[in-house]
DNA sequence: CTGTATCCTTGGCGATACTG
DNA sequence: CAGTATCGCCAAGGATACAG
């Protein structure tokens, strides 16, 4: 007796995670980095390689692909001499936008706090 | 000669992408969703691990002492009989929320746009 | 420049059993 | 109930070389 106990929880989970969906496609190593990027200007595989400093052609090739795939990146290849190919978001990449920036703001916060 | 080039490009990339810092924290499977369910109210052990599915118990520990080292969540003991253990968002996990939510957000618009 | 093709490594994660 | 302790896997990612 006496026994103290918890009161039974009211709510259940209120819906079923729906991250899934937004997290298939931005998952994955570099993903993120690759779509911040291109929500500044089209750029070109190199210059992503660049930018992203340390991505094998190998992944950047597959993630790329895969967001192609996705509906969220446009390829295009350019009648320049070399040929070279621009990537830019779609104006379904263009919806990512708010949740990257989203996280980058926490990313500020959590970095200033860190310092303190 | 009349060899057509891509003009320069005149922005580099305008900031080191920001992004690692928050990533992070909600990197790594099925921590987003623990943040998710968390979120709506304060959870224990056995709640989140019914919430979640499949996480084995391993994961699940893992993931609430990185975030409760990250000062994400807080855990707190309570007397009960059996003694039960509530995890819940501190202030700064709470910052977390505004990205967490953006992903739902493009989530559905994704799931919404690929039913068409 | 823009990728492919191969090979190889690693650690994240799952499954299971067990403890206080 | 709330976790540890072990074991093992395998697929994502890295390194490198090569091709159109």
């Amino acid at each position: 007796m006496a026994v103290v106990r918890r009161k039974n929880r009211v709510a259940p989970p209120p819906e079923k995670c729906p991250l899934t969906e937004c997290l298939s496609i931005i998952g994955g190593a570099w993903t993120p980095n690759i779509i911040w990027y291109l929500s500044v200007q089209p750029r070109r595989f190199s210059e992503l390689k660049n930018d992203l400093g340390s991505i094998s052609p190998k992944v950047l090739t597959e993630r790329l692909k895969r967001l192609e795939a996705d509906g969220v990146v446009l390829r295009e290849v350019k009648p320049t001499s070399p040929p070279t190919v621009e990537y830019s978001l779609t104006e379904l990449g263009n919806e990512l936008k708010p949740a990257i920036e989203a996280i980058v703001n926490v990313g500020h916060r959590l970095k200033a706090l860190k310092q303190q």
